[in-house]
DNA sequence: TTAGGGTTAG
């Protein structure tokens, strides 16, 4: 063998040694190997001086050594498979050992590709393969969608008899049915005579990512032998299915959890939208003193956010911060996001100014937090300070900053942003964007301008853009418009409450209440529902709800009491209850009930109970907080000295001396 | 003589 030095690791000389090397001639195969497996680890230059001791002293035609060498290019670590792939061309004969190792190392260097190649040149080269062969190249198949070709490797392993080897068969059936051909992974199973617990596990979640929950289930109860992970396949498996409530059942029968069964469930609930469900499990998690893993993190932090769970967030925070946990960009976006959306901006600040690696969505949470509290100019800076850094905004930072620019009224810069869209930064702005301008014009009471704009648009208005419109009716008034947006919405949204509730509310505030009538009997033939009003108030760690006229909060007795008292106070102070909104027909008297129930009023009343004076209070809404209550709030603010942090289905209102932040603009 | 499997994944 030719040692020139063409043949030598890039950057090594031959005859370049480390003083402490041995002189080569004199190296066995022994020490070669040690030095590849000991040394070699760490150090790409340690492994090319070993490369070209291997070159000089004709070990390189040893299969062993050879192999070895490739192994240890191949690691991972040092992120250079190419290197590997070139000494692999080097070798005469290559045997199967080595073929197999670039074969497992095409998917760690996610290039699935070279296995099926190098699988091919392995049968050219008249390698026979083994049993380590297959499991990589399933896998690859897998990854590549490559059909045809993980076919033949299958009838390949049938030939061989390898078809009883358990790693193969456990990643052939996770092939089959990532194919979609669950009866093709059945089959596999069932060939070759037993199957471990692994190959049964593999199948259950082959059948459960196709929703074929019967069959899963079926094959869970005739399992010889089950696991913790068979445990966890069913039970994420069935979350995935929106079967949640079955993936708990087993979740409570199973015996030991691991972190993977706690996070499943977690996980299964945030998925389906139950927040406080997931919420209740972290709580259980933490008293069973389970670590949650690092990757539910940010989804928990998502429910925070939606819930306005401050106090929680915040302990996800510390809890990070306890376990040193490395603040990515995504755990730290879902911070940002949380500290926005619960209404506390100088926390998601700090946490945004002190991130070393932001991604767009980072910039884009800021951006949206600053816009839902009305801090346009504050939101366009970040959108400024953006572009400074060089980090491209997308669709998504426009919705923030044309948001912003609604909130606040800045009607002139908003439809200039617009204009930039597209001439500036090559983003053709879309339906959404659209939405935010005809909120902008319909907030600023520009109705003729909006309506202008919607008949301008390239593309048939949707109904975000009529909802849009109709809001900007109702806020401003305009029962004409509002009534003719409200019929287009209702043929094209029959199913959504909502729309509903605002045409019959802009009827009500007109006293048309034969109008009112006609839509609520069109909602009772057409077998609608409302949502009903619910706010929550968080208070040390635990979040309370409450409905339209609860009555079921142990201490309801003492709120409504509080509630009383407070109203009596308002009206001390020249309240007078806005009544016009209230969706019935009814005497004023009544009427009045009606809104001092409003869940809104109830959280507030129960806050003012239950904390000292000075406190800060925060309530979450699931709709639009009504007129009313608005005006309520702002003078609760006043009469009891109260900063009232209130967060509705759109924006947050901060109450504080009588005023609110949304400039009673919403 | 070297090497290997399945559950969560925003």
């Amino acid at each position: 063998m030719s040692t020139t030095a063409t043949n030598f690791p890039s950057g090594i000389k031959p005859g370049e040694f480390s003083s402490e090397t041995i002189p080569s001639s004199e190296l066995s195969q022994k020490s070669v190997l040690n030095i590849l497996n000991n040394k070699c680890y760490n150090s790409l230059q340690h492994l090319k001086q070993a490369h070209a001791i291997i070159l000089r002293t004709d070990h390189f035609q040893d299969h062993y050594v050879s192999g070895t060498l490739v192994k240890c290019y191949a690691n991972p670590h040092f992120n250079n498979f190419t290197l590997a792939l070139k000494v692999f061309d080097n070798i005469p004969r290559p045997n199967v050992f080595v073929c197999n190792i670039l074969l497992k190392g095409s998917l760690e260097h996610e290039e699935p590709h070279k296995a099926l190649s190098c699988y091919h040149k392995m049968v050219l080269l008249n390698s026979r393969p083994n049993m380590f062969t297959y499991p990589p190249l399933f896998k690859a198949c897998a990854m590549t969608g490559c059909v045809k070709e993980g076919v033949q490797f299958h009838a390949h392993v049938v030939k061989l008899g390898l078809s009883e080897d358990g790693h193969i068969k456990s990643a052939g059936i996770q092939m089959y049915a990532s194919f979609g051909l669950v009866g093709e992974a059945r089959k596999m199973l069932d060939e070759g005579g037993g199957s471990d617990v692994v190959c049964w596990n593999a199948m259950i979640g082959g059948y459960l990512k196709f929703g074929e929950v019967e069959a899963a289930s079926e094959l869970f109860g005739c399992m010889p032998v089950k696991n913790v992970r068979s445990w966890n396949t069913m039970i994420s498996g069935l979350a995935r299915c929106g079967m949640v409530e079955s993936a708990r059942a087993l979740f409570n029968e199973m015996g030991k959890k691991d972190e993977v069964s706690w996070s499943a469930i977690v996980d299964g609930y945030i998925k389906q939208g139950c927040y406080k469900e997931a919420l209740a499990v972290f709580h259980e998690m933490q008293r069973e003193k389970v670590k949650p893993r690092q990757y539910i993190l940010p989804s928990l932090l998502t429910v925070c956010a939606n819930l306005g769970c401050l106090d929680q967030g915040r302990w996800i925070h510390l809890y990070v911060e306890r376990n040193s946990f490395h603040v990515e960009a995504m755990l730290g976006t879902a911070l940002v996001d949380m500290y926005a959306k619960c209404g506390s901006l100088d926390m998601a600040r700090e946490v945004f100014e002190n991130m070393e690696v932001k991604e767009v969505s980072t910039w884009n949470a800021m951006i949206g937090g600053l816009s839902i509290h009305g801090q346009a100019e504050e939101a366009i800076e970040v959108f400024t300070k953006m572009q400074g850094e060089s980090i491209k905004p997308n669709g998504i930072t426009f919705v923030g900053v044309l948001n912003a620019c609604a909130h606040a009224g800045m009607v002139e810069k908003g439809l200039a942003i617009l204009d930039s869209m597209k001439e500036v930064y090559g983003i053709e702005p879309e339906m959404e964007h659209f939405g935010c301008v005809v909120d902008l014009f319909g907030r600023a009471g520009l109705i003729e301008e909006a309506e202008k704009f919607i008949d301008s648009m390239s593309m048939q208005p949707n109904a975000a853009i009529w909802g849009a419109l109709l809001n900007a009716c109702r806020v401003h008034g305009n029962v004409e418009l509002g009534e003719k947006v409200g019929w287009i919405l209702l043929d094209m949204e029959p199913q959504n409450s909502g729309r509903y509730a605002l045409l019959s509310n802009i009827y009500a505030k007109a006293g048309r209440w034969d109008d009112v009538t006609r839509v609520r009997k069109l909602m009772k033939e057409r077998g609608i529902k409302t949502i009903p009003g619910s706010s929550v108030i968080d208070m040390k760690g635990r979040v309370h709800e409450f409905k339209m006229g609860d009555g079921s909060h142990p201490q309801m007795k003492e709120i409504y009491l509080m509630l009383e008292r407070m109203m009596e106070k308002l009206r001390v102070e020249g309240y007078s209850p806005n009544t016009s909104t209230v969706m019935f027909d009814i005497e004023e008297e009544e009427k009045e009930t009606a809104l001092e129930r409003h869940s809104e009023k109830i959280a507030l009343a129960f806050g003012l109970l239950e904390t000292e004076p000075g406190t800060t209070l925060r309530i979450v809404k699931n709709l639009r907080v009504c007129e009313d209550c608005h005006s309520a709030f702002k003078l609760v603010s006043q009469i009891y000295g109260r900063d009232i942090i209130m967060r509705d289905r759109v924006r947050y209102h901060h109450f504080r001396n009588g005023m609110c932040s949304c400039k009673d603009f919403w």
